[in-house]
DNA sequence: AATTAAGCGAGACGGTACGTCTAGTCTTAAC
DNA sequence: GTTAAGACTAGACGTACCGTCTCGCTTAATT
């Protein structure tokens, strides 16, 4: 693809180590004193850097918070495993997808990043191209192997079927207090396993 | 229940008239400048009124929200009406839902509020028990209707096909910019009247 | 002139005790870290007021410290009391204008707000026609007398007569570190008595 | 003085041409853009070089300004010539003093100069040795003079003199809008040639 | 020629104050 | 006691510079 390396642009680096530091405290700090109770000024106090270097290099909090999310947590669980049949797939997938759902500092970031792509339609869009459309894209990789192997059920269409995962995912941890348990998978792979 | 009318205090009454002015300012606002542009201040400007007559009647900006869209919309459509079948009680209940899940005004004051529940703890309390807890219990009486009747399918249980009905609702809300369309109705009722 | 009193306005009115501890804690704090060294922040907090508050009623620190200069010293020492000569009345003006020279805070002030008239040309405008004229305007009494009472010797015009004195004043404030002091109050009746 | 040029040290030598475009830089952007609203970065951009290299050699914003006008304007302008009187070597004096308060350029370099000496006490250190003491001494060359040749009256102190003298140069240029003109060359050599 | 030691333009860094904005409270006079 | 108006304290926002640092390069004297 990228043949040759970014040409060797003049002036000082990029300091890794600040930006660590700050996608650290933007996690930590959710977790301990909630979204909406951290600012940029306490992140960067937090990280002992100066605000214009978050500034720089994020266009908003909720940015640095995804960005954050995606480096310090496994959040794209490499679900290829073939086990064989749809329902054992969905099955892992569902089962790996819902114990990020019980890491309680993992839900609190999802909660606000949803909650600010509400607020902010330019991170919206980011939010959901950058994140929400991945985990799409994994489970569409599940879909379309049971559709080759002729062992997809004549169910909802591909995109209900989404819908309806991440619906139900999502709507725990936004609409109530109860959390994705193993149930909920029984409940799931035997609701989307049917045949019409 | 309560046989006496309030005792009469003395002083001037609460004003109705800047009550609603308030409640409409907040609702045509929202949609207008988006939620998260809007402040309190602006909605006093708005409807002519102080901050303070605000502040004395709901606790945030939330709050008036909710109760402008309470006020304004016809949010809690009684669906009681009994068509003799599931899944034709069922249908009818998706369909004024989905409704509401079209008027674009209502969404943006929706998506509002559910982000803001996200971000403000008290007002996600608020949220769920007022508004969100009365949707599902509106689903509950169909379901309920259906099982007395002997016409509840053997599926996922009565929570787990409220998370699956509202998660699909909230998530094409929230989640992605496609909207709650007939074809989601047939598929839900498909989905959700088979037997295991 | 002004017959009636400004209409009575609603809301609440300005805060006198806040107006008097901005110009307190600004005038102390510019002789105790230098003026450079103080901020508008700094200013509200130790006046325990809000940054706004200063904002709201003036339009730049150096207004501020003028304005506490003006509130807090007795600068506008009425010298209108005729000694009889030209000669007497100048020695008066120059002995209790030098005795003001002589207080370091308020040569402090005085300093950095010529300083900042330099910089600032806005400012610059107030200060002349607000501090800088009102000082030529007390000193043309004195001539005025004098004239009037044909005891005014022939010599530069009133203008540079002006310039002469205040220039003394500033340049050794400014750009020396010698006092204004009483032998200088000699010289410069003498020097400004002669007949040419 | 130094007899030994100083010890070939290894290393590249300093840029006469970075040195000379910054005091350029520096020397016009305060003409264009006013002192206040120059910084440093600005005067590195304009130069086309980098801020270390104006920080390796000048202290501050103002010492590079400083450093401009002896540069760029022919400040320290030779008065030496001898006229045969105290009034005619006062006259030239003044005249060649007027002519430099009357360039624009000089004279905003000079307002800036003065008016950063009063908020940062070391550069007003190194202003009154470098600069403003330097046109005392030259002053004063005038006046030993007239004293060895028994020309000069009995008026006010040497210090005096040159205090008065200076005092008006500047007073004009600080505070009042009034150009140093010819005029007032007459009524100074007038004034200070006259005896008590 | 290789090495070492500065100076250079570029630009990221930690830090701090700016002036603006909004929140939520308090005060006033009218009703 | 509520109302509209508006000043109040408080504090985060995003910006702009400060003065320092790091980077890769160039230039000179020393090996």
């Amino acid at each position: 693809m990228n043949g040759q390396p970014p040409p060797p642009r003049p002036g000082r680096k990029r300091s890794e180590e600040s930006r660590l530091a700050i996608l650290t405290a933007a996690f930590e700090l959710t977790a301990e004193v909630s979204y909406a109770g951290v600012g940029i000024e306490a992140i960067a106090a937090r990280s002992g850097t100066g605000k214009q270097t978050i500034y720089r290099w994020w266009p908003s909090k909720a940015d640095v918070l995804l960005d954050a999310l995606a480096t310090k947590a496994d959040l794209y669980v490499a679900v290829d495993r073939d086990t064989g049949s749809y329902a054992g797939d969905l099955r892992e997938f569902l089962t790996a997808t819902f114990a990020l759902g019980r890491n309680a500092t993992v839900v609190a970031a999802l909660r606000a990043l949803m909650a600010q792509a509400q607020l902010d339609s330019e991170f919206g869009q980011r939010f959901r191209t950058g994140f929400l459309q991945r985990r799409r894209d994994a489970l569409a990789v599940l879909v379309d192997r049971a559709r080759a192997r002729g062992d997809l059920p004549s169910g909802p269409s591909d995109a209900t079927v989404a819908d309806l995962v991440f619906g139900v995912v999502w709507y725990r941890l936004l609409a109530t207090d109860r959390d994705v348990d193993d149930p909920l998978v029984d409940e799931l792979v035997a609701t989307l396993t049917q045949t019409y």
